[in-house]
RNA sequence: GGGCGUGUAGCUCAGUGGUAGAGCGCCGCCCUUACAAGGCGGAUGUCGGCGGUUCGAAACCGUCCACGCCCA
């Protein structure tokens, strides 16, 4: 691809093999091919290089990419292909979890088309549907994945319920069984009646939502007492009322009984502390079978817990309520209690809040129900523990208080699930009683015996991603080698769900040995407006979709651009373009280097042979480095990323390459030389900036350098070289250029019209750049007539430009009388705080001395300013 | 109800005591031989309100207002 109107020039070496413009779409699927070909994101687990390990938190089987994937995949692939070009030997594992409750859903839908029910097939057959529904539908993240560039080793792609991970999940089970941490109890658990299983307290969300709060009368005459709820029909299931011990209202009923409405029974009135008696009228129906709260009351005082509803949360107490959904019965009791005159008081809408499952949004109906559970006490406590003591850090530290804060208040973990999909329970009930728990390498109990019929909760086995993965409970030379990882990176909402549990779990596994030194922590993905995507409100995004339109690293670009650690990232599709428009940027720039001798052959010039302007960039690079591997020390994505885009194009393309074009279009020794330190920023920058935008880098860097490939290219070492010189005097030039270029745009001359000048710069740092001043400025050479009709002092300089005619001196008066009174304000402020005693004796020697520097330049500008204003033709 | 957090340009956000910033958007000029997915120039803020500490506060303290999140 050439380009027919390019001047041919001595500097110019050859026409790139680039088009004119970045296409994604035809470099990304087959580099990405290319790197998994050759094994670079494989992990040898007996190599010698340093290891660097991360798990992914396992995404969902059922699941698809979602923003918040594409967010949490940039994030920890920067960080892998980083370490991997530092010398690490990288492990970035992938893999998914079961899900049992969705999974079970998704195929127990399908059969419902077929008119089937799970229990229709029966359990081992409908297992194997699962199986072959993820065989053929499951897992399309993966793909997902690979368009998104991620650097993972598919070698080592895990499944929770794979043979060895289910192995890890029996061994760690029966573990906990003989140490006690895990045993079985009747307890009120969170139940679906739609999923039909029990799920954990982080499971439930709770919502507000309109319901009604209704006030009924128990018993009769001096014997009778109001108690409000929002349950009504849970009253069949009452067994007390409790109120406050030292409330007066009911002292005399306490320890007498009243008559339960609609039902045969008598209930007692019990005093208990927990009571609040400014909630309603003070007294409250006590249902053990049916409310947390009101099961711990029943424990309290010894009160039978009567269970009324079935798994559907159908009313199944004998009557006429019977048959009843739970909705149904409320509404169908509070008739027949006001058809008996006991309703006080209604309140309707009473907005309260309510608990859903978080899988399929349905009321969570409070059950009391056999279970298993882990006593997370002692698990917990290490932890905490290990985030206290320094051995896990969490970034940003902010968050450790969120996850003290829920560690040191858990309550104990319910594992068991409904559900046939999933690690079934390795426990036994033999015929007489007897309950055995199988090890892994344990034979089943025999003739007469049946095993639990339950599976744990998919957190179980998630919990054991960072080390079932390598192989535990085996010693393998993987586990060897990459436990303990070195960071967990995902989102803060997920702290509490399995970041806790690999926590737990990894430390008493691993002998103490934490599953990662470090959590780091990220935000949500928000629209462009800061609002939680959402199907429902219709601003939910397929990343996919943008990445088909401005290619992935365009997405991986403004992604990593707003990660600011903790904190929700905003995406709109305008910032995606942007960050197409800058990997657009970089592609031309390597374009035109390539067109103009860029090369990274040979030894960079020493700095005495370089110009001030490749000592400044060269400077700058360094900088640069420094800066950006701080960052990434701190896992600072939002500014590494923002340091890279203001580096690359306000700097090396804005201003390096402008600078240069003169050397490189004159040719000779001096292009030479610039070509190869632009070749070099170049390489550079591409390598810095490989781990962000990994596909747009890889190909101008193979092009440019003719290297293997980027992955695997070295990170580069800040080379330590800095000129503050010539910082100073590229600082000078870029306010010459600046300066002249605003007179030129308020005189209102076409940026390309060539204009006759004359600069004065003998003497000064200015000296040695008038060819690339006056070619940015379009300044030609003042020859013989020239008639300066306008004089612009600036950077200790004088420029003068014949505009040929009148300058528009309303145009310019404006201007100077609108910098005259910035500077003038300047000033004040200025001579202010100078001719204060008290700033003068407390403030540091430099801040005066900064002042003193604003006051000599304001007072110098003030001067020319004034002069020029003089000078002005009147209007 | 308890806890945590946030309020800075039109929008989304940086900025932890010393001249208020970025991206996008907006206005004007320009297809200047890498790039119009571009170049150049420009406008825009009582840093939520009030009070305090300090020579100096967007930043620290108090208080009020608004919003968000987590937990109960």
């Amino acid at each position: 691809m050439t380009d027919n109107t390019q001047r041919p020039h001595d500097g110019q070496t050859s026409a790139p093999d680039l088009p004119t413009t970045y296409a994604p779409a035809d470099v990304e699927g087959p580099l990405y091919e290319r790197w998994v070909e050759r094994g670079y994101f494989e992990a040898d687990a007996k190599s010698d290089k340093p290891p660097y390990a991360v798990v992914i938190p396992p995404p969902n089987v059922t699941g698809s990419l979602h923003l918040g994937h594409a967010f949490e995949h940039t994030l920890i692939d920067a960080l892998t292909r980083r370490k991997r070009m530092q010398g690490y030997e990288t492990l970035w594992q992938p893999g998914m979890d079961h899900a049992g409750i969705a999974t079970q859903n998704v195929v127990e839908r399908e059969l419902a088309k077929e008119g089937k029910s799970r229990h229709d097939l029966g359990r081992e057959a409908f297992v194997e549907r699962v199986w072959q529904w993820k065989a053929e539908s499951g897992g399309q993240i993966s793909g997902q994945m690979r368009r998104l560039g991620d650097g993972v080793d598919w070698s080592r792609e895990r499944f929770t319920m794979d043979e060895g991970l289910s192995r890890s999940v029996q061994t760690i089970f029966k573990r906990l069984y003989d140490d006690e941490l895990i045993y079985r109890a009747e307890r009120i658990i969170n139940w679906c009646p739609r999923c039909l299983t029990a799920i954990s307290d982080i499971e439930v969300e709770y919502d507000e939502e309109d319901g009604e709060l209704v006030s009924m009368r128990y018993g009769d005459g001096d014997d009778s007492i109001v108690v409000a709820t929002t349950r009504a029909e849970t009253m069949l299931g009452d067994t007390a009322v409790a109120v406050h011990p030292d409330d007066e209202r009911y002292r005399h009923l306490v320890g007498r009984t009243v008559r339960l409405p609609l039902t045969d029974r008598s209930i007692p009135v019990v005093a208990d502390a927990h009571v609040d008696p400014q909630f309603g009228t003070g007294a409250v129906k006590v249902t053990p079978a049916h409310d947390p709260n009101d099961f711990e009351i029943g424990r309290r005082h010894d009160l039978p817990a009567i269970t009324v509803m079935d798994e559907h949360a159908v009313i199944t107490a004998a009557g006429p309520f019977q048959g009843l959904d739970r909705l149904e019965a409320r509404s169908a009791i509070v008739a027949a209690l006001r058809a008996e005159g006991r309703i006080v008081a209604e309140k309707r809408p009473y907005r309260h809040s309510v608990g859903h499952c978080s899988r399929c949004k349905t009321t969570i109906e409070p059950r009391l129900s056999m279970q298993w559970w882990v006593k997370v006490g002692p698990l917990a406590k290490a932890a905490g523990d290990a985030v206290r003591d320094g051995r896990v850090a969490i970034h940003p530290q902010e968050m450790e208080k969120r996850y003290f804060d829920w560690v040191d208040n858990l309550h104990d973990w319910c594992i068991s699930r409904q559900l046939w999909w999933g690690h079934r329970i390795p426990v036994w009930y033999g015929p007489n009683g007897e309950t055995v728990c199988v090890g892994p390498d344990d034979e089943a109990p025999g003739e007469g015996w049946t095993q639990d019929s339950d599976v744990l909760d998919t957190w179980f086995s998630s919990g054991l991603w960072p080390f079932s993965t390598m192989g535990w409970p085996e010693q393998t030379p993987a586990l060897e080698k990459f436990y303990p990882n070195a960071v967990l990176v995902t989102g803060y909402d997920i702290l509490f769900f399995w970041v806790a549990r690999m926590m737990m779990f990894g430390l008493y596994a691993m002998d103490g040995t934490p599953p990662f030194h470090t959590i780091a922590l990220h935000g949500m993905v928000r629209d462009q407006f800061g609002k939680k995507m959402s199907k429902s409100f219709g601003n939910a995004v397929n990343p996919l979709d943008w990445m088909d339109t401005y290619g992935s690293d365009a997405v991986r670009f403004t992604l990593a651009r707003g990660a600011n650690p903790g904190i929700d990232v905003p995406i709109g599709e305008d910032w995606v373009q942007a960050s197409r428009n800058f990997a657009n940027k970089i592609w031309n720039a390597t374009r035109f280097a390539l067109m103009n001798g860029a090369t990274v052959e040979g030894e960079l010039p020493p700095a005495e042979q370089l110009s001030a302007v490749d000592r400044w960039i060269l400077s700058r690079l360094g900088r640069t480095v420094a800066e950006v591997d701080a960052l990434y020390d701190d896992y600072q994505f939002a500014k590494l990323s923002d340091a890279l885009y203001h580096f690359a194009w306000d700097e090396v393309f804005d201003w390096y390459v402008e600078l240069s074009k003169t050397v490189f279009f004159a040719g000779g020794e001096g292009a030479r030389v610039s070509g190869r330190v632009l070749g070099e920023v170049l390489d550079t920058l591409l390598r810095l900036l490989h781990p962000v935008v990994p596909f747009v880098t890889e190909t101008l860097w193979t092009t440019l350098t003719g290297g293997e490939s980027l992955v695997v290219a070295d990170w580069p070492a800040d080379s330590g070289f800095r000129d503050p010189a010539a910082e100073a005097e590229i600082a000078e030039v870029q306010r010459v250029v600046t300066e002249v270029r605003r007179f030129r745009s308020d005189q209102g001359l076409q940026p390309g019209q060539k204009v006759p000048a004359r600069l004065t710069l003998d003497g000064t740092l200015l000296a040695p750049h008038e060819d690339a001043i006056r070619q940015l400025l379009r300044l030609q050479p003042a020859a013989d007539g020239f008639h300066a009709t306008a004089s612009l002092p600036v950077a200790g300089v004088t420029v003068e430009l014949d505009l040929s005619g009148a300058i528009d001196v309303a145009a310019e008066r404006k201007r100077l009388a609108k910098d005259l009174g910035l500077a003038e304000k300047e000033k004040a402020d200025a001579g202010r705080k100078l001719g204060n005693e008290a700033f003068l004796a407390k403030a540091p020697e430099k801040v005066v001395a900064g002042i003193r520097a604003r006051l000599a330049t304001a007072e110098a500008d003030i001067e020319r300013l004034s002069a020029q204003l003089a000078a002005l033709p009147r209007a």
